[in-house]
DNA sequence: CATGAATGAGCCTTCATTCAT
DNA sequence: AATGAATGAAGGCTCATTCAT
């Protein structure tokens, strides 16, 4: 079997078992078995067992980032280029669950330089949409005329769009166990519950407003948006 | 010296310790001295490390909720309920800060039991904010006169509600993170920024709409409500 | 039972098995057997393979320097010294055989550490043979009245008395290794061997010269010099 | 390429490593790699590493003992031949460092069948020194014509002909070491060193004795006989 | 009540050694 | 002939946990 393929198939197993076990109960005896190979071969390739999850990490969070800006297409609007970065970020998480597992609740408890490496990731992403969010506000806001100052919260400022990008992040993040959590229902409803939030806001939806629907992609396997029973 | 205060002693380092550490990086040895007690009282007093960390999942969380709930007034209308939860919250974590990345950070990385405590103390917290987006939507709307459909997204269903609910706090939980990273600020401040997301919304806050101030508590260190650098 | 007796008891079995199967091939498993504790005790007290074994070497170091120093009394006219010296050491050797096994065997090919840990131990014996033969230079030969140089050889530089140092450690560690190779003789007669070589030379007792004998002492197991049998 | 040549490229390499990083911190895979073969080849013509080790030895052993033998000439009075061999013995160690250190330091600590390898090569020498006195001795003492007693020493026995052998053995590794440690010097002036304490004792010479001079051999790189600094 | 002393169990890591090609 | 790929076995070290005092 050629070496690529062996590796490939080590970090799917280590993958597996870290999102279950968690890092510090995984063995490597445990992944060895799990990937079909012996120990020593773990360590060849890898390394050793920090370095395995390091590599778990990286390959997770690459593919992750991978999946949500191809699908956040540059060109869009800002407010569905969102959406749609959302909506791949969901259908992601619900289609592999232990990466994201592995990446929002293993890899912070670990020591520095795994905590780093995640760390990284997710500042990609946060910088992707703290740029987002300030492009949104310079697009849609024309600069005063006369000089005066700009309107409080229209050009927010550095620290402002940074806040507002964690704040999407680890809503969206919430949102992703709790599908996980609660039985799984289409991405595209996942992002609108979100948008409705961030976007729109609680307050103007209290009086009516929405967030439009999207029609579910039809490859999905619940057509009908169903609500998950909570409680 | 009685027992209760003994106890009380042990958690407070524990709580330390972990924070410091993490779980499986904290041995009992460490523990206990940093408690000022030998190893055989821990085990006597807290029976195992699981138990002793459990203990310190469920006494810090209460903490929390206990903080939360009495800024939360509930005679208080539900803009400002939350706005003051959060608040409240923020102020928490920044004054307990071991406090905080023991739930948030380490608790999520453990075995079942553990994670099972914790997810009940998340479960409070996001059942308390479930019940106020779901009041605030009764309060707010009327029921419509003419028996015609309630407008979408008006009247949340439970799904809904709890959607939301997930996504505050998990935005507030980021943003916490957030802020005990890049500096501190204010509570009132952060408490402003998630609600200027999740309450007015983004896009009407690009045409010009803004969260109000409240004036920052006296005797916090920064009276001047400066702006983290960002990047 | 106290520490301090423990740790010797650890000493003692890791000497026996160190000196037995050679460093790397022994287990701390079987040492701590050996020493009739478990592992982890080891441990806690030792610190480490390589500390132990550090341990080991300078006790036994320690315990054979003082055996000949005491000996070798600094009162006594120089080859009667040496004489006394070698004799304190084939007899220590005779009754510690682990313990020199360990030292003359074991160390040397070891890593770093330990090689400076025992090559300190050796360097402090041949120091003091050094100033012996120094000393016994200066004593027995008058400086020249007229100036002249010193005949060649009298006063010997400090590289040829170090040489010279040298070669009597290593002599005594040869005849040490083949006493115990070929049976055991009292250590008077090993030290007369050694010092009819050294300081006869070979040369005056092919004419007939030889080191003047010494009574054996009396609670030595073979009172009449038997010659262990060569080949 | 023919297999004895692969064979001694292996041997030379298995002794480099062997010599730097002691036998059992020097892997098979390094050898492998510094033989530039692969690891079955090492196998296939060795047989394992222990065999190897034993091969190393053997064959370094014959080539010392060669280079000795070749330069003590059986025609040469017993001091001149003395002489030569030591000299030959330090011009080897001097130009194959590796060679001796393998022999000297490594082989003595390892288990029983390499313990008695380096035991029999080392014999063999101990054998050709002690041969080498007892003719001294036949030679220049006559026997006693009255039939009385032989003078003591003068008709060493085999055990006390034995023991010097192993006396100049030891002295000659001793200083081979030293030599090593210190810097450099001429193999010639060393085995004058030996000589003097060996051949004509301490006594004589702290009355002026001195073992002759001898020509430095002109490719020495050391023309002057330096005397490395002691101390 | 409080603790110094002690241990069973398990994990990461490495290495000599061997197939299948 | 020659090798890349693979592994069984074992060792050093640590830690949660418990007696005996």
């Amino acid at each position: 079997m050629p070496r690529a393929q062996r590796e490939q198939q080590m970090l799917d197993a280590a993958v597996r078992v870290f999102s279950r076990c968690g890092y510090h109960a995984s063995s490597m005896d445990e992944i060895a078995e799990a990937s079909d190979v012996s120990k020593p071969m773990l360590y060849l390739y890898l390394g050793s067992k920090e370095a395995l999850f390091a590599a778990c990490i990286r390959r997770e969070a690459d593919r992750l980032i991978g999946a949500v800006s191809q699908a956040a297409e540059p060109g869009l609007e800002t407010g569905e280029q969102l959406r749609r970065g959302l909506t791949a970020f969901f259908a992601y998480v619900a289609e592999h669950r232990d990466s994201w597992t592995v990446l929002y609740q293993q890899a912070r408890a670990q020591g520095e330089p795994i905590v780093a490496e995640v760390a990284a990731a997710r500042g990609q992403v946060v910088r992707a949409v703290t740029a987002l969010v300030r492009r949104a506000a310079r697009a849609s806001v024309p600069a005063p005329r006369d000089g005066g100052p700009a309107p409080a919260g229209v050009r927010p400022d550095r620290g402002e769009a940074a806040a507002v990008a964690q704040a999407i992040v680890g809503a969206a993040d919430a949102l992703a166990g709790w599908v996980l959590d609660t039985g799984p229902e289409p991405p595209e409803e996942t992002a609108r519950r979100l948008m409705s939030v961030i976007w729109i806001g609680l307050e103007p939806r209290l009086h009516g407003a929405r967030y439009p629907e999207t029609e579910c992609r039809s490859e999905h396997q619940q057509p009908e948006c169903q609500q998950p029973e909570y409680q």
